[in-house]
DNA sequence: ATTCACAGACTACACTTGTAGGATTACATT
DNA sequence: AATGTAATCCTACAAGTGTAGTCTGTGAAT
């Protein structure tokens, strides 16, 4: 899996996911799959599929009778890019920050927060 | 303050910050503020203001020698729509994925898990 | 009073993004 | 083999963004 150069748009995720969860597929696998969460023209996959490859997000298999697609950035490395830019745009770049304002204001429950603290505490005994 | 129903961009957000630091400035303030992290044109961050008043983020006061401009909506419900939207991309909406996500995979000191520990402990006993 | 530099108004321009449409090709069915 | 339907390829187009530039007026300095 390459390095994520490439920005990946809010749209261009929701295809990206599909892909992250299954591949390689057909385009029109990606669009029943895509199809449950939105009500996109099959042309407007389509369009996202083609600007992926591209991007070099999505590579292609053309030797199939219908063309099969399959991510070619890693996940966790677009999730992790991502959320860099996030906090970085919304907390000044401080995880700390980010994390304590959102235990803080979230709406989060008793039973997540257990949860949370059994996360922190492996994370101690790592 | 009004609720945000605007998108501010990743520029604009630096322009913002600035004004949720300190408000009223005048333009000649913010171009200031902003330099000492971006290099832009005095003409780029004029531009960026002058979105953000038409975008109604930022009000205007005309009847100083020189216009001082302030922030119209709030800094937390910006954050909070820019979080709300990044969970949705990333994490599919679920703020627990997301926590637990960082936790594991994030490199957080000690003492920062100390203190996170201690936030949840604190939002247990509200 | 003249000039200079900056403030403010308006304009620019290429690139990305959301959201498709049209043309063409190729497989599957009659 | 012909035809229809779906898959590919290419094109479109307006709004938003990053990144400025031009023009015009006015206050400050000479």
């Amino acid at each position: 899996m390459k390095k994520v150069d490439c920005k990946i748009s809010d749209a261009e995720w929701i295809v990206m996911k599909v892909l992250w969860e299954e591949a390689p597929l057909t385009a029109a696998k990606i669009i029943e799959a895509v199809s449950s969460n939105k009500t996109w023209s099959p042309k407007t996959i389509h369009s996202l599929i083609n600007r992926l490859v591209k991007k070099g997000a999505l590579g292609v298999n053309k030797e199939m009778p219908h063309y099969e697609f399959y991510p070619l950035v890693d996940k966790k490395d677009c999730i992790q890019e991502e959320t860099r830019t996030f906090i970085q745009k919304v907390y000044d770049g401080s995880i700390h920050l980010m994390l304590a304002n959102f235990i803080k204001d979230e709406k989060i429950s008793e039973k997540e927060i257990e949860e949370l603290q059994r996360l922190l505490d492996e994370k101690v005994n790592e």
